[in-house]
DNA sequence: TCCTTCGTGAGAGTGCTCTCTCATGACGAT
DNA sequence: ATCGTCATGAGAGAGCACTCTCACGAAGGA
């Protein structure tokens, strides 16, 4: 408390904000269903007071999920030095979607609350794009606008949607729904990549 | 009222139903969003009695979906006489996202309230299978197993999931979401049969 | 030291999903 | 015509995502 006396009242809010996030990414990563009001409890503050520092429950997960989140590319280390756009998307994809797996719960919800607002779809993380991003980064187009619409076309093989369409309605095991989710991304990789070399 | 008069009680029953799911259809229809409370104060019906009928509002969205679907073989009655798996899978995918879109309010609360409740999932339509099944019905695996994980690659990009993916997420207008997952599900498919001629 | 500011808690309130109970009233059977 | 069954309505109630108001109390500035 001596350091940082130099303002008491913003050390004050920055303590309850870190309270709520933590009290939220423990819950998350409990398996248990996340909700205002046990996050609230959790963190030992009213369900008010959670309200004021995130307009929403979207919110809230995105950033406890983030700050659980190595980011791009710390994730796509094990892939850095590949030149294989297939590789390099696979293990992005199966990476996520791992990722996703271990907090599905907290993803679920946050799905459940979106779906309903789009207008509010903007406060998901959006992972898959920065791990796209990176995975596809040392790549030209192959061809003019190929890049873009393989872009467009992994979102939906890499993101938390896809593994939960694979175990939902097919009926899949987790790690059968990841296999496939990445088998599917390599796929479509292979694709833009064989049509113009 | 004299042609069946066999048990007023179970006409009466039918009646009912079908207010619910005539207003259910038409509130879908419309755009609006659909809640319990809305569809039965428009089927002028108790809210309680609507749930004596569906447990919840997910079977009846179901129902309500289904009675307006054409169902697979008159959806694809117009690539039926071709041969072309590509073309078929397209047009199928089409189709059931240009159905999605027509609905969206009732499939977005459809999917809110299914993705916290994966148990629940199976009172989905489901439509995507059957689709699926019917545009790839005529082909023979191209190598064992091949189809089948063809099925559940396209399950990814034929659905509701992936339409609402590429709009809210990817940013994409409708009629852009539509085409990019038919573009998607083309290129699976093309894939697929491509491996192993 | 006083006093203003501001973070916070408590609670009500809306609308939603869904469960349960109880009363009513119409219908079919006798 | 009467009686019992059964479909229905009305309402409470739990739990959720929020929104808003009001009052408390502590931190900071004067």
């Amino acid at each position: 408390m001596e350091a940082e006396t130099a303002t008491g009242r913003a050390n004050q809010k920055a303590r309850t904000r870190k309270a709520i996030v933590d009290a939220c990414r423990d819950l998350a990563r409990s398996g248990a269903e996340v909700t205002m009001p046990r996050v609230a409890k959790a963190a030992l503050v009213s369900e008010a007071t959670a309200y004021r520092y995130f307009p929403d429950l979207t919110s809230l997960l995105r950033e406890a999920l983030v700050a659980v989140w190595p980011g791009p590319e710390q994730a796509l280390a094990p892939v850095a030095a590949s030149s294989d756009p297939v590789e390099r998307v696979a293990f992005a994809t199966g990476y996520l979607l791992r990722h996703v797996r271990a907090h599905e719960a907290a993803v679920r919800a946050m799905i459940s609350t979106t779906i309903t607002a789009p207008a509010r779809s903007g406060a998901r993380p959006g992972m898959r794009f920065a791990l796209i991003d990176r995975a596809l980064a040392p790549f030209a187009d192959p061809s003019p606008g190929a890049l873009a619409r393989l872009k467009h076309s992994l979102a939906l093989a890499c993101g938390a949607e896809a593994f939960f369409v694979l175990t939902d309605l097919c009926g899949l095991s987790p790690d059968d729904a990841v296999a496939t989710a990445v088998e599917t991304a390599a796929t479509l990789t292979r694709a833009a990549f064989a049509a113009q070399t």
